[in-house]
DNA sequence: TGTACATCAGTGAACGCGCGTTCACTGATGTAC
DNA sequence: TGTACATCAGTGAACGCGCGTTCACTGATGTAC
């Protein structure tokens, strides 16, 4: 416990450290736009720093490199799905368990397809060479367990799973019981779970951005073209699966 | 009808035309193996160049384009899957449906851990502006119908799916009916599918690529680490869901 | 079977380009006394 | 309130690099007669 702990004055902003963060979001929006124009592997400091108008060298002064820039446009992506998510669940009566399962799924892919790079940032192909920092763990959890929220809301009305679930092997129990405790007490509904949920749930989110890359990346060409239709009628499939009414 | 029709000879090939094929497929080989060490975006027609032995300028002789190049390794690679997917199925006794559907899922799976970057290929985030042209069409419906086939042969002993399908809305029912329409006759079987057996069989598939993809592309990091046991455990289940005794 | 011509694989130089990153610098803003 | 010093944003030049593609060429292979 030294000084420091002490010199946090979180609220005092010079007008230098305004215009930090006002620059650091200019870069990150121009960033963005030129991600979503190119894809990510096209993503070039310079051509960023030639848009926000200044040289290249001083983006430096913001992202000490390339790699960081994109952790940066990672976990803004991951809180931006997250956010949308939450925001859909709580949009509707907290008991209606398959509107909310609707209103999640549908807004996860709404975004996706309003911000497709940023989708294939965080679900496509690893940029290569790039490892996920430990920053993106807490934000690229916000959706799956917001659906497993959902579940355990159904399971402490008692619904059980439409088919007998078949016995788990010890392994996977294991890794379950890590998974729960490693979950932050505000998820604490999620973690009452029983493991055979926990599975169905993130199947269902597999499923969920599956359904979404294929979309996207057009994997459904000549196969569905009415793309809303399937979803929803898929998702709502899924739903009587996972026992939701 | 013109002369070029009885122009054709298949089999006399010169030794201009032996080493032609030899050539490509040597630069085939060493882009694949650039592939699978950078990444689609970090293939360069310069470096397979150099490691081929040529010059740049020559591999022009083969490939009018990087993007060309990169079309033949897709198709290659659509192509590559679903062989290992029809031997995986043809190397389990025919009426052993759950056998088959196990069968298929993980050979998919393996070949995909085996081929990171072929799959990230065909799977991943789409090259940025390119577009997979008609060639690429038939070889990657492989997989997904051999999947279909499956749930064709329990159809027609009779298998029911576990729940009762909701209606399916008219759009897609039309959909459906151009797809089974637009299908070879070597796929007949699975033709011959109820509307509803297809999505789930659509479905199912969407899935099976969705697992891999999470793998591979490590959205299960801190969450599942024991990957074979997890997918088998889940490809069990969803062959359940299926009606795959 | 031999010759004349056409085809084609591969060369080497060049084009114009954009990239990430480093570095010594200037000048404005902030801080301690 | 004023001064001296420290911090930091942004500049501009430079480094070394690799890329896709074009072009005129040489020399070997194939074809027609």
């Amino acid at each position: 416990m030294d000084q420091v702990m002490h010199d946090q004055r979180p609220k005092l902003r010079t007008a230098r450290d305004r215009a930090r963060t006002e620059v650091t979001n200019e870069i990150k929006t121009v960033a963005r736009r030129q991600l979503a124009a190119a894809g990510a592997s096209a993503l070039s400091l310079r051509s960023v720093a030639r848009e926000v108008g200044m040289v290249s060298s001083a983006v430096y002064r913001y992202f000490p490199s390339r790699d960081d820039l994109l952790t940066a446009l990672i976990v803004d992506a991951y809180h931006a799905v997250g956010a949308v998510a939450q925001a859909a669940d709580r949009a509707v009566a907290a008991d209606d368990l398959l509107a909310r399962w609707l209103a999640v799924t549908s807004s996860v892919r709404r975004w996706a397809l309003d911000s497709p790079h940023e989708h294939g940032l965080i679900f496509g192909t690893p940029v290569p060479g790039y490892l996920a920092p430990v920053d993106t763990i807490d934000p690229a959890v916000i959706v799956p367990l917001t659906l497993l929220q959902i579940l355990a809301a159904s399971a402490a009305r008692g619904a059980a799973v439409s088919w007998a679930p078949r016995p788990i092997p010890t392994a996977l129990e294991v890794e379950l019981a890590g998974l729960r405790a490693g979950l932050s007490p505000s998820w604490a509904e999620a973690s009452m779970l029983s493991d055979a949920a926990i599975l169905q749930g993130i199947m269902a989110w597999t499923q969920l951005i599956g359904m979404i890359s294929f979309e996207l990346f057009g994997h459904l060409h000549n196969v569905i073209e009415d793309h809303e239709t399937y979803f929803t009628h898929q998702m709502r499939n899924i739903a009587t699966d996972l026992g939701l009414s």
